[in-house]
Parts: structure tokens; C-alpha cells; sequence
DNA sequence: CTAGGGTTAG
């Protein structure tokens, strides 16, 4: 019996081994192996080996094992059922996860504060913060002793469904109640905040959480240099980028993306160079999105043989270019002057199978105006199925810059009735321009349909 | 077992 015992966790601790490097089939063989040698599996090797499956492979896979461990005359346990239901959460198989706590109550197994952990988690996904809460209730009425994670959950929750007050009021009274927050925490009010357009506060909490003794993370400093970028704070995003990169952090993939997009937008094409081969030096291999990035870099040099060769050794690596790739030829080629090339390619791109684009047609109808014809852009504008905000705003502004108002101005009203909204210096630049050629009237009729469109918004 | 993810247009 001892001896027994004794190899059952010998066996675990080489199946958690192998689990955590992936390497189920091993796994497997072992367990066999082992049967074979009278080492019987206990609930902790299935447990292991369903976890894993959940993973790494599928949720079909996990629930095969729990199969088989039934088979074998073992009965599941609350970890069995947590790694089904993390496993359904991930999935968002939210319905499943449900279904898998009754029964797990069902079949009188007591939940855990883990169970109630991504129960919580999982009604977060559906949206249902009060649900979430009242799961968050239940931990501190029954008593369970909740994890830091759980409180990190609840915050994380309460941030991606816009409640980021209630997070930061939570995290007050945690704090004031000894709750230690870790780096986790703060990156989690962080993400929240920048998602709320809360910069300052950001900063501030970038601030406490140097303060509280941690070092940002490669994740802290990409939260916040992306959310800087994506609100055209592009110099405080750079400053970010090389104050993550003088700390020794270097880029993955997506990082690298994100910086050299910004360099290239704001005109760094040297840096951006730099940033990219630095990326690709630390092995980094590119993918579609990262060619594109790179696509784009030359289109804004001007090096259209570079960009096309690149086209080319894109698809004979055995990648297909995407929506990106070709919209990022036409505006390139529009932003060069090259309307004709620009026009062959939209053509191109139709004729490889894309159906209409309409960021393509965007760049188009900009690239049109700007180039002097702006009667074919509002051809091209009406053959369109869908419009957007900047559909309109380029028009809007480009017609403003020939003189055409009365036209800039029907457009715009057409806008406002779309509900798009269009950018503020457009706006005046055509409530100016009516007002400068006489046709006050209009303009006034204008105004009051912006401010309709702005209370009704 | 919770945190960030990339690329295009005004």
C-alpha cells in the first residue's frame, strides 16, 4: 500500500512534469507504462492530465478524460470541475460554465474559492457585473478564505465593463482593509483607466505602483505606450518606448507592430528602421501583420519597388497578403500622387477576391480630392455601399479647400442624419467658409443641426 | 489563475 502510494505520486509529479511542457502523448505512455507496472492513476494524475488537455489542446479533450477517470472507478472532485470550468470561461463557452457549476453543486461537490473565482470571472464575460458581485458576496458570506486573485477578478471585471470608479473605489477599501495589491493589480487599474480616456489618473497610478516597490513590467509599459498612441500622444508613447527599452525590456511581435507604426505615422521612418531590424536581430520572426508594418514603412519612404518585391516575398513565403496589405499599396500610392496606380491596385484587389473595402475606398476618395479631382471622388463616394466618419470628413474638407461650401455643407447635414460624426475643424472650417461667402442663413441652419446631432449623440 | 497585445484611411 505504501509502496503504492509512493509511486502514484512519483507518477503525478512526472505527468505534472511532462503536462507543463506539453507533452501530452508522453503523458499518456507513461500512465500505461505505469498501469502496466501496477502503478494505479489516482484523481490527482487525471486531474493533471485533464488540465492540461483543457489548455493546450481542447475542452472536448478534458472532458474525454473525465471520461475515462469515471471509467477507472474515480470520481471527479472540485478540481476536476474547476479545470472544466476555467476551460469553458476561456472559451467563452459562458452558458457551458454554467451549467457545469450546478453540477458540480449537483453532484454535492463543494465549490472552492476557485470555483467562485471564475464563476465571477465568467459572469464578468457575460456582462453581468451584478451577478459577478453577488458571486463576490457569496465568497465573503461563506466564509471562504478569497485569493488575491480574487480580488484582482473583481477589479479586472468591474474595469472592462466600464465601471472603473467602482474598481478604484473597491481597490481604495481593499487597501484601506490591508489588502496588498500586487503588480497585477496595478496593471489592471492601469488598463482600466487608459481605456477610460483617464490619463492622468493613469499616470498617477503608474506613479503608486513605483511607489509600492514594483518595477513596471513589459505588459505596464505596452499598456500605456499603446494607449498613448491610440489617443495621438505620440511623443509621451515614445517617451514610454524608451524608457521600456532603456530598463532592458525588449519587444515581442505585437510591441514592435505598435512602435514602428507610430514611428512611421509621425514621420521617424529612421528610428522605425532601427526598431525593426533590432526586432527581427532578437529572432523575432515576422509575420503577415509585421510585413505590413514594414509594407507601410516604405510606402511612407517612397520605395514602391521595395514595397512590391516585399508583396511578392510575402506570398512565395507561403503567406497570403490581406486587406491590410493591399489598403496600405493604395494609400501609399495615393499619398505619393500615383492615382492611376493607386486605381490599378483597388482593381487588383477586387479582382484577387476582396469584396468592397472600405478603408481602401477611404484612402481613395482622399487621395482623389487631394489630387484635384474631387468630382470623381463624389462619384466614387456615391457608388459606395457604406460610408463612414471619415468617408465624409475627407470629402467635407477637401471640398471646403476648393471653395465648394454649399456643397460641403449638404454633405455634412447628410452626415449628421447618418449619425457619423466628423471632425471638429471640419466643421467650422465649412461653418466658416458660409459665413465668409455670404450664405449666413445656411450656416445657421447648419449650426443648429450640429448641436441637435450632438444632444441627440 | 487574474494583466497588454500588433498592421490601413480623415
Amino acid at each position: 500500500m505504501m509502496v503504492f502510494g509512493l509511486s502514484t505520486r512519483l507518477l503525478n509529479i512526472c505527468i505534472a512534469s511532462l503536462c507543463k511542457s506539453r507533452l501530452l502523448e508522453r503523458a499518456e505512455a507513461v500512465i500505461i507504462d505505469g498501469i502496466r507496472l501496477g502503478v494505479i492513476p489516482d484523481v490527482v494524475t487525471y486531474n493533471t492530465l485533464l488540465s492540461a488537455y483543457s489548455r493546450f489542446v481542447s475542452l472536448d479533450a478534458a472532458y474525454s478524460v473525465v471520461h475515462r477517470m469515471k471509467e477507472a472507478g474515480i470520481s471527479p472532485d472540485v478540481i476536476t470541475y474547476n479545470s472544466l470550468l476555467s476551460g469553458a470561461t476561456r472559451n467563452c463557452l459562458l452558458s457551458q460554465s454554467l451549467d457545469l457549476f450546478e453540477e458540480m453543486l449537483q453532484a454535492g461537490i463543494h465549490p472552492n474559492v476557485w470555483s467562485y473565482n471564475i464563476l465571477m470571472h465568467c459572469f464578468f464575460k457575460l456582462g453581468k457585473p451584478d451577478e459577478a458581485n453577488r458571486v463576490f458576496q457569496d465568497i465573503l458570506l461563506h466564509n471562504l478564505t478569497p485569493h488575491s486573485a480574487t480580488f484582482n477578478i473583481m477589479l479586472n471585471g468591474l474595469c472592462k465593463n466600464e465601471y472603473i470608479d467602482n474598481a478604484l473605489m473597491l481597490f481604495r477599501n481593499l487597501q484601506h482593509h490591508g489588502f496588498v495589491p500586487r503588480l497585477v493589480t496595478y496593471n489592471i487599474l492601469i488598463h482600466g483607466l487608459c481605456k477610460a480616456r483617464r490619463l492622468g489618473q493613469a499616470r498617477k497610478m503608474l506613479k503608486e505602483l513605483g511607489e509600492s516597490g514594483y518595477e513596471p513590467n513589459a505588459i505596464t509599459y505596452t499598456t500605456v505606450m499603446k494607449c498613448c498612441f491610440k489617443f495621438k500622444q505620440y511623443d509621451e508613447g515614445l517617451e514610454i518606448m524608451s524608457e521600456m527599452k532603456s530598463k532592458g525590456y525588449t519587444f515581442d511581435g505585437f510591441a514592435n507592430c505598435t512602435v514602428v507604426a507610430a514611428l512611421v505615422k509621425t514621420g521617424r521612418i529612421e528610428e522605425a528602421n532601427a526598431c525593426m531590424e533590432q526586432t527581427m536581430r532578437n529572432g523575432i520572426e515576422l509575420d503577415l501583420a509585421a510585413y505590413n508594418t514594414l509594407l507601410n514603412m516604405y510606402c511612407r519612404e517612397g520605395k514602391f519597388e521595395a514595397a512590391y518585391k516585399l508583396m511578392d516575398e510575402i506570398e512565395n513565403g507561403g503567406l497570403l497578403c490581406d486587406k491590410y496589405t493591399h489598403t496600405i499599396i493604395i494609400d501609399g500610392l495615393c499619398k505619393a500622387g500615383n492615382i492611376i496606380g493607386a486605381e490599378h491596385h483597388l482593381q487588383y484587389m477586387k479582382m484577387v477576391g476582396f469584396r468592397e473595402n472600405l478603408v481602401a475606398l477611404n484612402c481613395m476618395i482622399d487621395g482623389l480630392s487631394k489630387a484635384g479631382q474631387i468630382d470623381r471622388a463624389m462619384d466614387l463616394y456615391k457608388s459606395m455601399e457604406t460610408k463612414d466618419s471619415f468617408t465624409y470628413t475627407s470629402l467635407v474638407h477637401n471640398l471646403c479647400k476648393v471653395g465648394r461650401f454649399r456643397c460641403a455643407s449638404k454633405l455634412m447635414m447628410k452626415c449628421l442624419r447618418d449619425g457619423k460624426k466628423i471632425l471638429r475643424a471640419t466643421q467650422r472650417a465649412v461653418l466658416d467658409g458660409l459665413r465668409s461667402t455670404g450664405y449666413t442663413d445656411e450656416a445657421r441652419k447648419l449650426r443648429w443641426k450640429i448641436r441637435v446631432a450632438r444632444i441627440l449623440r
